[in-house]
DNA sequence: AGTCTGCATGTGCTT
DNA sequence: AGCACATGCAGACTC
């Protein structure tokens, strides 16, 4: 290229490898392409990129030409011409660029070439018919793609380009790129003008993906198209046309190996990830701005990157950046890549991962792990400083930027998918959205800026509208309207994402929700709710556990206790439904969970053969098939012949009872806090700490397993999930990372419970003290000290009652009482972890609690009455689970117990 | 005990 | 099969 300057003047590359050869040229020779800011230049003359006016003319910045299309404002199918200048497929005029030996490409939309899609249904066929226009010689034909009503793309033989007077359909040819997976071939990184974006609203369905490798790496046939939408766009046809790429369409076979090429998969979007705008957008007659996937300028390496990483930068904000802007004034602002957050790359650690293709291409090259400070300004001006290094990983590398966090954290992302952003002023619709980080690059002068925007989840990946903070902060900064937003509610669903979302959803549901379910790792991003549903899904089944048949136990005596012990896994037992019935009344049905002596709790099942519903006891096991031969319980029901115990009515409040019962479990388990909720060591240490007689709350619906005593189908406990095998497994001495976490685990909770007593203990004196007083005042000094006395006990007893929606869960007032015993075994222990915290200490020994309960005075004085008073109208389990704010969480494993005492 | 750092590992995607 | 990357994890370090 010699020593060619980019006449862009805000570029002014010069050096030879500063350019790149773009696309191929009819006349010989190629185009080139600036490195640094992807102008293109053509026998010397530097042409930019086309500037949309209001009139419908597209001009170019830098040689004036007009190129007038007249259904511009509804659709276009633009291309750039191999010759240099750009065809409107929809009308067949074409701008004779070459004329003036320029080479003009629309900013964002018309790099190398311009394909397009017709936005409107008349689109297609009007190409297809359509006479060329005087100004189409034939250089001027171009490859159309007429699959906006067939789904497919028009091949049409390449050769026939040359007659101007045959139909669009007649050249289109071999080389022919079909919209969006075919479409935006030769969208060469080096050759995509960014800084020029046009005013009118796109359609980037069509993702541009070829880069330009592939262009120089395939000649034949220098077609290049990308698609441009209108602001008309009739998103109805996208579906289709999406779906038939979706579908596998393969083009012709004669395509060309630059067609080929360009139908990479590496580097060709998946269909219909790319914006479309909604309805809602068009209905409002608002000129979309449609977040336009830009495949990133070219950067170092050969390196592809992904079409996730491509930046989705608005045009409007990309004008900003570069025009508005006056930080950026006569810069070229060049999108560069954009990841969504991921939890590592949003949490502490302040690290976050980038692409590795990402980071070859357009950061510093680094050869030591150790990196290089990078330093990156952020759309408010404000310069980071990060540390850009990598790892190396399966020879391979890693590239992290390191210290982000205080710049994530002042951008207020967040990973994942808990965050619900309103997108519309409007609607106020909040739909899950995650934060994507993308990167720009200020030319001349290569300067990195940062930005982030939040995006729904069904854009992430391929990401349609949200936010961009990049823009949108330079929107917010400057008054801009919020055109970003390419989401709105439907009027009748709701949420509607743009249609390429919605399409990308159906897309890919299927594929995700087989590949995330149980996937160890967190990139399901899944709805609370779904999760709570899934959760209890999973939860049911476990209650379905039965022992496996015909397997008989093993017993195995362990501290007094019998178990029994499985060489096969469980199996799926009958569902059941739990009920229970107000004794000696009427049979109504009422929650299963509720308590009390006057309810007497039932199971009930039906028959897999006559379908009846027969009575059970309630701590029985079905198997799977059971049938009313199998109810040994019920002799006059014992035979399919038997009718039925209850009516139609009392059986359909017992199947509603059971719906109920889930229902309020998901209505109820979001209460619990998610850092509240005790799971793993947490439940088995809380299981601990509240006794065996937590594990009866609520478990009318729950048999008892014959595996261990106490533990119920489902139960997660370290001991439940682990084989068979693991007998004898934690001893009294144990050592092992379970018995040892749940021994600190317990000690952290007796130190939460001697703060919490202090703490009690301080009130109460506080309390105290206030009443003394106020009394000393109102009575009579002949008030004597037995009469405080009484006073104090009083308020002491109105303090625990009151307190007893704070009662700490080491202080189960039924056994506060609870006398250790010399030997401690499964039960005492549970017992002993609800004594006061000195009798726990003497027992067990732990002196570091031992002096500061010694500190505490009468503290165990104020528990033991409370205890003797709660003990007087004992809280039921249930009754106390829910004064305590927590959920039963399973059950104890005694071995487990018993050694996180020692 | 909490945080940082460097690496390892597993999963899913791409080729 | 190989690669990319999200994240886990262990050792080092700091408070």
């Amino acid at each position: 290229m010699g020593s060619k300057i980019c006449m862009n003047s805000s570029c002014g590359a010069a050096t030879s490898n500063e350019w790149k050869k773009g696309w191929p040229l009819r006349s010989g020779g190629f185009a080139h392409l600036c490195y640094p800011c992807g102008s293109a230049y053509e026998d010397g003359v530097y042409c930019d990129t086309f500037h949309l006016e209001e009139s419908g003319w597209r001009e170019c910045r830098i040689c004036g030409n007009h190129l007038h299309c007249g259904c511009i404002a509804s659709n276009y199918l633009l291309e750039l011409l191999d010759y240099g200048g750009v065809g409107c497929i929809s009308c067949a005029k074409s701008s004779r660029l070459h004329s003036v030996k320029r080479i003009q490409t629309h900013g964002d939309e018309i790099p190398e070439g311009v394909g397009a899609v017709p936005m409107n249904n008349a689109g297609p066929s009007a190409v297809e018919g359509k006479a060329v226009s005087d100004h189409v010689d034939e250089r001027t034909l171009a490859p159309l793609c007429k699959s906006m009503e067939a789904n497919e793309c028009n091949l049409l033989p390449q050769s026939q380009r040359g007659d101007a007077n045959a139909s669009l359909g007649q050249h289109r040819g071999e080389e022919v790129i079909c919209p969006t997976e075919k479409v935006g071939a030769g969208f060469s990184n080096a050759t995509q003008p960014y800084v020029r974006p046009a005013n009118f609203a796109k359609l980037d369905n069509a993702r541009p993906a070829l880069d330009f490798r592939d262009i120089q790496d395939s000649l034949p046939q220098p077609y290049l198209s990308m698609s441009l939408g209108g602001s008309s766009a009739n998103p109805n046809f996208l579906l289709p046309f999406s779906s038939g790429l979706a579908d596998g369409k393969e083009p012709s076979k004669t395509w060309s190996s630059f067609q080929q090429g360009q139908q990479s998969r590496r580097i060709l979007p998946k269909p219909s990830k790319n914006g479309l705008t909604t309805s809602s957008e068009l209905n409002k007659g608002i000129i979309p701005q449609a977040r336009i996937t830009r495949p990133p300028v070219e950067g170092r390496g050969k390196n592809h990157l992904l079409p996730r990483y491509w930046p989705r930068i608005t045009d409007q904000e990309l004008q900003k950046l570069s025009g508005e802007y006056p930080r950026f004034l006569k810069s070229t602002i060049v999108p560069l890549f954009e990841k969504v957050l991921s939890a590592s790359d949003a949490g502490r650690i302040g690290r976050l991962v980038l692409p590795k293709a990402c980071a070859e291409a357009y950061f510093p090259p680094i050869s030591q792990s150790e990196g290089l400070p990078l330093r990156i300004q952020d759309v408010n001006g404000k310069e980071w400083t990060f540390q850009f290094r990598f790892w190396p990983n399966n020879n391979s590398r890693m590239y992290v930027l390191e210290g982000v966090t205080p710049c994530i954290q002042s951008m207020q992302l967040r990973a994942g998918d808990t965050e619900l952003v309103s997108l519309t002023p409007i609607n106020s619709l909040d739909v899950p959205s995650m934060s994507l980080v993308t990167f720009s690059r200020i030319d001349p002068g290569g300067k990195l800026v940062m930005g982030f925007r939040k995006a729904a989840n069904s854009e992430t990946q391929t990401p349609k509208g949200g936010k961009d903070l990049l823009g949108n902060a330079l929107s917010e900064h400057f008054g801009l309207p919020d055109g970003n937003i390419s989401r709105s509610r439907d009027e009748n669903h709701g949420v509607r994402a743009n249609e390429n979302s919605v399409h990308q959803l159906a897309m890919n549901a299927e594929k995700k929700k087989t590949r995330n379910i149980g996937s160890k790792s967190k990139r399901l991003l899944m709805h609370s709710v779904d999760a709570l549903e899934l959760r209890l899904t999973w939860e049911e089944a476990q209650d379905l556990l039965r022992p496996p048949p015909s397997v008989r136990p093993s017993i195995v005596t362990i501290e007094d206790h019998e178990f029994e012990e499985y060489d096969e896994p469980p199996v799926f037992g009958k569902r059941t439904i739990f009920g229970a019935w107000p004794s000696g009344s009427c049979k109504i049905m009422v929650r299963a969970s509720a308590k009390g002596s006057e309810l007497e709790q039932e199971q009930w099942a039906q028959c897999d053969d006559c379908s009846k519903w027969r009575r059970l006891p309630v701590d029985v096991l079905l198997p799977s098939k059971w049938t009313c031969s199998d109810n040994v319980w019920d002799s006059s029901r014992c035979a399919c012949s038997a009718p039925e115990e209850i009516g139609p009515k009392e059986l359909e409040n017992i199947l509603k009872v059971g719906t109920d019962l889930k229902k309020t479990k998901v209505q109820e388990s979001p209460k619990v806090a998610p850092e509240t909720e005790p799971t793993g060591l947490d439940a088995l240490a809380s299981a601990a700490v509240l006794g065996d007689k937590m594990g009866d709350v609520g478990e009318s619906s729950v048999g008892a397993t014959t595996k261990h005593p106490r533990h119920r189908p489902g139960c997660t406990c370290i001991v439940c999930i682990q084989p068979p095998s693991g007998k004898g497994k934690h001893k009294a001495n144990c050592t092992c990372n379970v018995c040892l976490t749940v021994k600190r685990r317990f000690k952290t909770l007796m130190l939460r419970k001697k703060k919490r007593q202090s703490e009690r203990e301080a009130e109460i004196s506080e309390r105290d003290n206030k009443k003394q007083m106020d009394e000393t005042e109102l009575k009579d000094t002949r008030n004597d000290h037995s009469e405080n006395e009484g006073s104090r006990s009083r308020i002491e007893g109105e303090v625990a009652e009151a307190s007893t929606g704070e009662i700490d869960l080491n202080c189960h007032p039924i056994r506060e009482d609870v006398q250790l015993e010399g030997g401690l075994n499964m039960m005492s222990f549970v017992e002993a972890t609800s004594l006061p915290v000195e009798n726990y200490i003497k027992q067990n020994g732990i002196e570091s609690l031992k002096t500061e309960q010694q500190q505490q005075g009468s503290l165990g004085s104020h528990f033991q009455s409370k205890a003797n008073r709660e003990n007087e109208r004992p809280l039921s389990d249930e009754e106390f689970l829910a004064s305590v704010g927590w959920e039963r969480v399973g059950h104890k494993e005694p071995s487990l117990e018993r050694n996180s005492l020692q």
